[in-house]
DNA sequence: GGAACTTCTGACCATCCGGACAAATTCTTC
DNA sequence: GAAGAATTTGTCCGGATGGTCAGAAGTTCC
């Protein structure tokens, strides 16, 4: 499943036409996106400046412009590139599985990427909060489908007793909510608990808590 | 408990010291601090600009800073107005109450406050994504001890045993998370369901899940 | 070592944005 | 209905921002 969008001028060597691409090109791009993954993440697509991108990246913005056109080719790079990578977990949940093992797997994956990868979380959520005007499309295709059929499984866990009878979509929610709350409320948290997710204490408590609750909720009573 | 802070000139009535404010001037602030909230909540403090505040609320740009003289005013106008309201829900939950009832009356708040005011929860987010600048000293001091004060709540039910032992303060996170996921991630949750938390249905669905999750995840089995 | 290509930079431009200000209009009060 | 206060608007300004462009500097490859 890949979700590149089909712009072009998106970087340089597509708009180019060239076949390779040069190493500085490749070293390049990835400064620009890594860079500018944390600009859009925390200020949105309208609050941040190229210039901005381009001082973190360490480079003029002429030459950002040169690797990528446009602001706005920037952050569909951005994104297109995180989503992949953000999905993937989700699919690696597996039918035949143990429906506790594999849902305590899932959630321990998510709350490690909201330990390791905040920034892409949070480009997500300003995403969101946008509207999702450039991931509508892909949300209501490959998202909705691949929802669907994960919400099929549980539902058959459910149907052969594994699990008790919750709605699967809302169950996933739930999921997505508890473990990415880490990342995209990392400043409230931190006044809170005077800690983020980042450390390892914090991250034991947080994942003790939300799988211990969570499949308390969901399994059936053992015993 | 009020959280207004203390910066000059942050309305017309209270910069020029007088005495009461004006039919009109009560209007037209109201209105801008709507508009100012639907602007701020989708676009953040950098991406909203004045202009499109003052167009939504129906009024020129200059008209608009002769009420907030400046963009950060209205912002934290907006910001404070909404934070007593928004942390209200949680300070009802009674430790003298059951439990159950009293946890099962807070989510279900909550839920009602994705329901009816999602652009709040937005704005929130959108402060706490570019790391809380204007209200770190609050969420420091305020949000930090009632979060503690109500952990402490919940400590003693855990060791009266009413309550399964879990962390309180990620509990806590775990309820704010799951009920504001539907106001915060709307468009995600709109392209998967097809309809928002403002659909009846879907209010139901999601709070038996949320409440029926979380509950059985922290209440003693029982029997 | 030089031709051809890639990468980078400084200077520049048009537009947008937050904000100032004086003058015009409307409202309140007597 | 006039004085005085409150409200509204048009116009303008300086700085920031996205983006262009011509040419300089560097790299690759023969």
């Amino acid at each position: 499943m890949s979700y590149e969008t089909a712009i072009e001028g998106q970087d340089l060597a597509r708009a180019r036409g060239s076949k390779k691409r040069t190493r500085i090109q490749a070293e390049n791009e990835e400064r620009i996106l890594d860079a500018a993954l944390e600009v859009f993440s925390r200020y949105g697509f309208r609050g941040a400046t190229v210039d901005q991108i381009a001082e973190k990246a360490g480079m003029s913005k002429p030459n950002l412009l040169y690797y990528f056109r446009r602001k706005h080719d920037l952050y569909t790079a951005v994104l297109t590139r995180t989503l992949d990578m953000w999905l993937a977990p989700f699919g690696e949940m597996a039918e035949d599985g143990d429906p506790e093992a594999e849902l305590t797997g899932y959630i321990r994956q998510k709350l490690e990427q909201s330990r390791d990868f905040p920034h892409e979380s949070r480009l997500f959520i300003g995403e969101i909060l946008l509207g999702a005007p450039h991931l509508d499309a892909v949300l209501k295709t490959d998202l909705k489908s691949i929802v669907e059929e994960k919400a099929e499984v549980i539902r058959r866990w459910i149907g052969d007793g594994k699990l008790l009878d919750v709605d699967p979509v809302h169950l996933i929610f739930m999921i997505w909510a508890t473990t990415q709350h880490y990342a995209d409320f990392d400043a409230q948290i931190r006044s809170v608990l005077g800690r983020g997710i980042e450390d390892p204490a914090t991250f034991r408590a947080a994942s003790d808590t939300v799988i211990g609750v969570l499949m308390r909720g969901i399994l059936p009573a053992h015993g």
